[in-house]
DNA sequence: TGTTGCATTTATCATACGATAAAATTATGA
DNA sequence: TCATAATTTTATCGTATGATAAATGCAACA
C-alpha cells in the first residue's frame, strides 16, 4: 500500500482514487467497530472505538449519520460477508457421498464463519432482538438444514420428490447444534474442547446418518 | 400473604418476622433485577431496576453496596437456584434402563433450567466474561456430561470401570448442545421448532446411542 | 502561490449514569 | 403517646455518553 502506483491520468483517476480510499476508510471503522463491539458489545462507547481507530470521536459522524447506523453497518458486514457462495452447490452434488459432502461443508462453514468475533457479535446482536438475527436463523434453516434433510432422505431412504418431515429436520438442526456449541464453547466461553473440531464433525455426521432413517416413519408433526 | 398472622411471642417472634421480611425484600429486589437485565443486560441502569421495583434509585444501595455487588447476587441466583439435588442419583439409577434415564432426566432439565430470564443472563454473562460461565461449562462436564458418557459406556460396552474417551464425552456434548441450541432457538431467538421438545430429546438420545459404540475402539486423542 | 474543497480536530451541549449525604417518612417498643 | 430506630425519598456530585458546530489542517488544482 506504501508503494500504490496513482493512476496517470489526473482527471478521473485522481477522483476516483480519492472516492475509493473513503470508501475504505469507512470498511476499516467498520471492522475497527466490529473489533469493538465484539469484545465489550454494542455499548462499546462511540469514543472507545475512536480510540482504537486512531482518530477522534467527532470523526465517525462524518461517516455515519449516528451509532445505530454504524451498528447496522456492522451487522451487514459479518452477517453477509462471510456467507460461502457455493455452499448450496455444493450441498448438492451428487457425485460425492452424502457424508463426505456434510463433513466437507460443515468444515468449511466452521473455518469461514467461526471466529471469536463473529460468534461475539451473533450472541449480542440475538440478545439486542435484532431482526437480522431471526432472519439468519431461517435462512440457514432454508439454505442449510432444509437441503440437507432433503439430500439424506434421498439418499438414505431413496424416496425422491418427498419433502423432509419436521423431526428429520429437527435432527439436522442437532447437528448443526453440535458444530455451533462447540465453537461456542471453545471461542466464546474457552473452555477448549478435547477432541478437534474435524473429528468432533465426523462423528456427529456418523449420529445423523445413524438416527435419520428412524425418523421417517410415523407422525409428520405433533 | 394479605391475612398473615403475626406470631404471638412479641419478642423473639417479631424479630424474625422483621428480619424476614427484609431478606424476603432484597430477594425481591434480586428477582428484579434479574427480569430486568435478562431483557436489558447487565447495562441496565439501576435507575430501570428501581422503577421497576416501585422503589427509588438510591434504595437499592442500602441493599447491595455497589451494582456489582448486584450482579453477582443475580448470578448466584441464576447459576445455584436450579441445580437439581438428585441430578446425579437420577443419571446413576441403573434400574431404570438408560434410554429412558437420559430422557427423563434431559427433560427434566430442560423443564429445571431453561426459560426465557435463565438463558438470556447466561449469555449476558457468558460476553460478559464471568468466570462463572466458565465453571458453570466445567461443572456441567463433571456432574453430567461425564457421568452420562460412564453409563453409557458400562451399558453399551460394558467395560466397567473405565473411563471414557474424549470423543465419547464430546459425543455427549452433542447431545447437550441439542437441548441447549434447541432452547436458544425457541426462547431467545424466538424462532419455535416444529418438533416438541420432548420428541426432539428422544430422537437427540437415540442419536447419540447409535453412535456411542463405534467411538471406543481406535485413538484416545488426538 | 494562492485558493478551493475535503478531512480532521477542538470545544461544547444536554442527558444519563453510579454513587453519596441529608432529609423525611414509617414502624417499633416503653 | 412519645422517643428511638429502621426504612425510604429528595437533592446532589462527578463522570461518561451520543451528538453538533466551529475551527483547523491539508491535499489538489489553477
Amino acid at each position: 500500500m506504501a508503494n500504490y502506483r496513482k493512476p496517470v491520468a489526473n482527471q478521473d483517476g485522481g477522483q476516483i482514487k480519492r472516492k475509493l480510499s473513503a470508501a475504505e476508510r469507512r470498511t476499516a471503522y467498520i471492522e475497527g467497530a466490529i473489533r469493538c463491539f465484539s469484545e465489550i458489545g454494542f455499548d462499546a462507547s462511540t469514543r472507545e472505538i475512536a480510540r482504537f481507530l486512531g482518530v477522534t470521536q467527532p470523526l465517525l459522524y462524518k461517516y455515519f449519520p449516528s451509532k445505530e447506523e454504524l451498528i447496522n453497518e456492522v451487522y451487514r458486514h459479518v452477517y453477509l460477508g462471510r456467507w460461502g457462495k457455493n455452499w448450496a452447490s455444493q450441498l448438492h452434488n451428487r457425485a460425492i457421498p452424502i457424508r463426505e459432502r456434510l463433513i466437507d461443508f460443515y468444515i468449511d462453514y466452521y473455518r469461514s464463519v467461526f471466529d471469536r468475533d463473529w460468534l461475539r457479535i451473533y450472541l449480542f446482536s440475538a440478545l439486542r432482538g435484532a431482526k437480522i438475527n431471526k432472519w439468519y436463523v431461517e435462512m440457514l434453516e432454508a439454505q442449510v438444514i432444509r437441503p440437507i434433510a432433503l439430500e439424506l432422505k434421498r439418499e438414505l431412504i431413496s424416496t425422491e420428490g418427498q419433502n423432509a418431515s419436521e423431526a428429520e429436520v429437527e435432527a439436522v438442526w442437532s447437528l448443526q447444534s453440535s458444530v455451533y456449541y462447540y465453537g461456542v464453547r471453545s471461542l466464546v466461553y474457552e473452555v477448549e474442547p478435547s477432541v478437534d473440531v474435524a473429528t468432533m464433525i465426523a462423528n456427529s455426521v456418523d449420529s445423523l446418518m445413524a438416527v435419520f432413517p428412524n425418523l421417517s416413519s410415523g407422525r409428520e408433526q405433533t
